[in-house]
DNA sequence: ATGTCTTTGTGAACGCGTGCACAAAGATAC
DNA sequence: GTATCTTTGTGCACGCGTTCACAAAGACAT
């Protein structure tokens, strides 16, 4: 159920507000889902709302809480205190709800000893040390995409069961270990293909002149700049031209 | 087909080693997906893969690299210059790739001017002039939750059709505009949830003594310093409690 | 106490994405 | 030219999540 947080997050706002009770087509509103759906998810958790009236606000706050185990705190690793990994340090979201960042790591010697966020970075040989003398669980990959893998690796062997990844990688782990990714350059890169499809619907006229697209082709692939038959027959022919300079807009990694 | 960046991906580090073809099972595995889902991806797309030797590595970057939009480059901004405002700002994912970072805003007087990753920080009463006069279509907004929704609201009206939300907010947006979000603390929570039933399962002997959990209930739940039913009375008590330090482990925003 | 009204909880249908399994297609060897 | 072998493309069935719609349940007014 990758919706209570939702849910939870807009009980407490309103129990901020300090509203008694919320019916499921209120708070489903603000959590941007069906109401349906939302009286579904909390059948299963065996809450129960009062017919009639809604949920208890307060009473809902407190089981979703505890069904997310947000009742105990985790300690978290960071690793990787780039650029990235120094912002999540600083983000209030680690440190309220829970969580709680236990240590920063990373491989550069320079990093060490450095304060971000008020605690002192840790060299990585300490990895397995700070993992076990703290009882850490849960994992923050924020390492370049060539680190990632072998950083898993060794939180997963000194203990770790669950891993939030920014690197864009994907990473392998054995069974039991669970792993979320964050990838930004996915979810750029999803952004522009809507985009370009509403390009392509809404727009007609705004086609440039260029090669004919063959039928079938999306009209937003009117920008590109090469025939599709063009290139797929030079990739054919045995590869002769340089890899990686001929497709202009392909990023290196 | 939020696959297909994924996919790119794959191919662009085979393309890179200069691997002519890939069969569907090997890129499948190198992806982390099935295979016949991959075909099927493949087909939907239109693609052409050869029966008996598998997909041409450089055709299909490029197939995918028009499919997803990336033959041309888009013009972000990024409102909401702090921690994690700058860590976008520097991040390479966004520079490769087709992305542009167009400009930073920041509704902070004082960052106004101060270069971040080589781009000086813009006021955000320009907000509106930036998007318009570059074409900006995609928004990524890193702002406190509070403000996401009036920059959400502004950037729309400005022309942007697709946001990159980083703030914890669901974001209401008109019809035809496209919001993904990234939630940093409902991924941490969903771990959460996850490490707590992996604890609850494997280890019923470290069950500490405690209330009598109620049968049903999650051995996870044992953590708990209150019982469901004393917490519930109290709830329904109208409130008469201080809402707030009642809940210990629950976070303010 | 009774009736009405609101809102929950859930049975059932729908749709979609996933994965299996196999036939068609092309390459390669002989 | 024929046979074999590899790998694609896809028909089909399964399972899950979503949604509709309605009956049961409780609150509230009279």
């Amino acid at each position: 159920m990758a919706r209570l947080p939702l849910y939870l997050r807009a009980l407490t706002a309103l129990s901020e507000r300090s509203v008694p009770t919320v019916s499921s087509e209120e708070l489903a509103g603000a959590a941007g889902v069906n109401s349906a759906k939302l009286r579904k998810d909390f059948s299963y958790l065996g809450s129960y709302g009062t017919r009639g009236v809604g949920y208890d606000v307060e009473y809902l706050v407190y089981q979703i809480s505890r069904e997310l185990g947000l009742t105990q705190d985790w300690p978290v690793v960071i690793v990787g205190i780039g650029n990235l990994g120094a912002a999540l340090a600083n983000y209030g979201g680690f440190a309220s709800r829970g969580f709680r960042v236990a240590a920063l790591i990373d491989a550069d010697p320079g990093m060490t000893g450095r304060p971000v966020a008020g605690i002192a970075v840790q060299y990585i040989d300490e990895l397995e040390t700070i993992i076990e003398d703290n009882g850490v669980s849960i994992g923050v990959i924020a390492t370049p995409a060539g680190a990632a893998q072998q950083v898993c690796d060794r939180l997963v062997e000194a203990g770790v069961t669950s891993i939030l990844n920014f690197a864009p990688t994907v990473l392998s782990v054995p069974e039991g270990v669970d792993v979320r990714k964050v990838d930004l350059s996915i979810e750029l890169q999803i952004l522009a293909f809507h985009e370009q499809r509403k390009a392509g619907e809404a727009s007609p006229p705004a086609a440039p002149a260029s090669i004919p697209s063959g039928p079938g082709a999306p009209a937003g692939a009117v920008v590109r700049g090469r025939d599709d038959a063009e290139v797929r027959a030079e990739a054919r022919a045995g590869r002769d031209g340089d890899p990686g300079d001929d497709l202009p807009a392909v990023m290196p990694a």
